[in-house]
DNA sequence: TATGAATGAGGGTTCATTCAT
DNA sequence: TATGAATGAACCCTCATTCAT
């Protein structure tokens, strides 16, 4: 992966994958405080992940608060943005839920955002952690309306649309629960999605006549 | 937070009521834990909030894993017996349910079992990783029965009983969710307690005809 | 071997082996000294080889340096008696040393009295140091009359006899290296022996006509 | 022993003359490991006495046992060098090995190279044991030869040249001995070494009919 | 005689962070 | 822009030692 040949002459194009250097940093520190508590990524791993060394994470990134901080709230956006994405697709709602879950299920790393959260709490300054759970909350509330236009629209019962949102989130967790055995409580990410929405369908439907859902 | 420690060594005059130093020690370190992160709580913590040495901790408890390990192990036992014994009781299936959810969210504090795992795997061993998570696997399972019991009877639709108790459980949680502003999804304990069965109870019982619920 | 059956009854009879525990003490304290270095010695290890708890060593050796230095104090004891033995025997003197050297050699530890000093003489007291070297130099001017009785008779060359025991000491301690792949210089400690005593008497009667050596 | 090391972090001025701070580290390093033992050096102890922090030491040495294991195989090196470059000199052979003899004593530390190792044995890898033990070997091999040699031609009696080489080195370090009066059996180490090569010379030679030696 | 429980001091190691270049 | 070299603070853990029983 490191030699290119028979490069034609001239300048060469601008690679797409040459990414700037903090855009480097923080796509690998992503992956690494996804898959680990905030303690247990040093800084050094962050450097090590990106080809770097730590003097130029710093040299991005202030202190290890901020980058984790940068991180979030990145992370928020992007789910944020894959789940409106979907939701404002031209489908019935309830199949846009499922897509929603799909896709949350498939990228198959917890994305329990309060996890996130609870971990760093004591390293990050108010203003930090203020900034990621803005971010967290955005997220949750910008689906809040989808909840609301169906209950408007009659199709799923009255219901605080908080709840529905969290309550949709924190069901389809269950989706990456793994035991001792590291078995899953569904056979497929797509299983998984379907039996959750199901379940969350009825809880959301059950005072409504629905013969088309 | 610097308590002076000026006892002098060896064995200490033995109080009659006192507690024994080792349970003194597991619940403290349970609350600190349940609070903070593994890696946030040190071993001095520990000491000083049980006001003896860091020595003497280990004098109990060879390493901080092992310590954890313990810790979280009887925590899950302790939410086994609190929930099994309310669910025992001799009521309809939704009121256990519901108290349940009382006990549970009166608590607090966020039980979520799966960070206390996710955030110390790196530091545990392979046996002290499994050890807890077949305490947590049996605190989950010995719910199952009750979910199983359940559709027997017709009560509640049929359902895959892991995920009815994961479901169960995860949607507790967002009764502890807090936004930015500390503010949680519903006014109070009981009002969270009861939104939450009432929605996880239609999801339950969808395809049922149920005059007296 | 816990359970004794079918003892008769009355008093049992003085089991030999039943050692008061400071002799117990001393003796594992020994063995562990002899085969590791003074700091890798703890005196937990010596009370669990003893079987008893640290304390109890404590009841009968004050400090752990203490406790090194009675041991020490011994083992040049040991040295001394077995070679003062072997010394003393009725035999021509090359006889003599040659089963001083086989003796010595089929300890198989290495009996490097200097290390036992040089490593501990940072934890111990000057007068813990200098007992235990008053005790090797004993050891070392016990043999020291042979080689002068030697001398007068005529069967050796002169030699400074300090320098004549220290140089077999020395010269037997090639017996027991042991290189990276754990191969020593001679077949067996027999044939160390034999050739090093060999060598060593050359060098004692390079100047002497001896028909009968 | 407290120095004031109140130097700011980051990259310190470059100074024209300054030893490389890993050079000055193992410099040290070896002063102190010769001295005492493995144990009695703390990290601290080696950072002190080259006034830097134990982090410094650590940015170089990943850890103890490596430092030591480099310190050990630099000693090694520097003994087998001195030892090859006198022993490679034009000059009888028992000439050469009085220099050789002279310039070891000279040093008045004791090279006892077997003490090195055993010593810390408990704190090394596999791998840093074996490492140690090879350059140890190595020092003894390369003298070998010349031991050989002499053989060949005749100068000294047929002997195995690995005990050859450890008989003289073992026989050196009696005159390093220093009894609880801190007294030498050697006046000088001169005249350690002219009585010591005077013994071992005989040894070699006994059974050679030498009118010029 | 023997022990369980406790301490204080220190040692090895890691890590976020800084600064001259 | 990027880095090599350094620090200080903390952390886990061990161990000799002590004392009430």
């Amino acid at each position: 992966m490191e030699k290119q040949t028979n490069r034609s002459p001239g300048r060469p194009p601008h690679y797409k994958d040459k990414q700037p250097t903090d855009e480097l940093i923080l796509f690998n520190a992503s992956q690494l405080f996804l898959e680990n508590s905030y303690q247990d990524v040093s800084m050094d791993d962050v450097a090590k992940a990106c080809n770097v060394t730590k003097a130029s994470v710093y040299y991005y990134y202030k202190t290890k608060s901020e980058l984790y901080t940068e991180t979030m709230i990145r992370l928020m956006y992007r789910i944020q943005n894959m789940t409106l994405q979907l939701l404002n697709e031209d489908k019935p709602f309830r199949t846009r839920l499922l897509n929603v879950a799909e896709a949350y299920l498939k990228v198959s790393v917890d994305l329990d955002t309060e996890r996130f959260i609870h971990n760093a709490k004591n390293m990050l300054s108010k203003e930090q952690l203020t900034a990621i759970q803005k971010a967290e909350e955005a997220m949750y509330t910008s689906m809040e309306e989808f909840f609301q236009e169906a209950t408007d629209q009659g199709i799923i019962s009255p219901i605080n649309p908080a709840f529905a949102v969290h309550g949709y989130i924190s069901l389809l967790n269950t989706g990456n629960y793994k035991n001792a055995d590291k078995q899953t409580i569904f056979s497929s990410p797509q299983e998984a999605a379907k039996q959750i929405v199901d379940f969350f369908w009825k809880g959301l439907t059950k005072d409504i006549q629905d013969p088309q859902n």
